[in-house]
DNA sequence: AAAAGCACTTGCATTTCACAAGTAGATGAT
DNA sequence: ATCATCTACTTGTGAAATGCAAGTGCTTTT
């Protein structure tokens, strides 16, 4: 992981950003091993959004090689992979539910359980306490 | 702006920031206006990442059609036009902040001022006070 | 030994992007 | 009034990324 390689473009915090989550998938699964418990290359597949199996393998790598999220065998079954979370990957979370607060406000089809920007601008630092902790075990959101 | 429609792949409010934000450029014309000052095209197609012209004129198409950004002539030379960011892309303060801290967390190269984490951490709502009266004038950050 | 599950990989058509150059209206200098 | 300049794009073209369908290879189940 190096800066000012071929390609990065700045030193800018928001370019660094773009540079491993600037497309239309990447963000879908760290949504989807952050708050639906998503695991396997199956469930990131089966997703809502029907990312391809092609992108789904490559943004896995990167995100693997980026440092935000790890690979594992799975204990059950020796031909399936875990995928998780690390702590780089996990400190998206206030990212994540402030992207979460910004649709809730400006996007009237947004699906969010309908007192999350209530209580978010309420007490922001115990929703996210409460999602560290129900994360950590891999459930649903 | 309707939602499901071709372009919509979910309602979830993570690909709804994807729809708009998904892409290597868009959040960056985002930045240069919140932080950086920059109003008109040629600063915009000036800034350090060298977005091309072509590529830039379609990004502030899309975030006017989104709400985001507005677009006046300029009251000085009605040749030029000015840009700025609405209530709604004002609103994208917070997730900015987040995203900034992240990467002066988590990427060595990344140039924040030296003071930004320990402040934000410590007082996370004075800091987004502060850039919301900052970046009312267009000011640099 | 055969079938099925899982995680990819490959091939190919389509779309998007990047770079360079060109255009058009407004402005400023002569 | 005219010509160069400024500003904001638009256009053309090749390169890269994406989407879709099908295929591969290892593992597990039967």
């Amino acid at each position: 992981m190096h800066h000012n390689s071929e390609s990065c473009r700045s030193n800018c915090p928001i370019n660094f950003v773009l540079e491993t989550f600037g497309d239309k998938w990447t963000l879908l699964i760290v949504r989807d091993l952050m708050f639906h418990g998503k695991r396997t290359f199956l469930e990131f597949v089966n997703s809502e959004e029907k990312i391809s199996s092609n992108i789904l393998a490559d943004r896995l790598k990167r995100l693997e090689q980026h440092g935000i999220t790890q690979k594992e065998i799975s204990p059950s079954n020796r031909s399936s992979f875990v995928y998780s979370l690390t702590p780089k990957g996990e400190d998206l979370l206030p990212v994540m539910l402030e992207l979460t607060a910004w649709s809730a406000k400006h996007d009237a089809m947004t699906n969010t359980p309908s007192d999350f920007l209530e209580k978010f601008t309420a007490d922001r630092e115990a929703v996210i306490a409460a999602f560290r902790v129900s994360t950590q075990d891999g459930q649903e959101a």
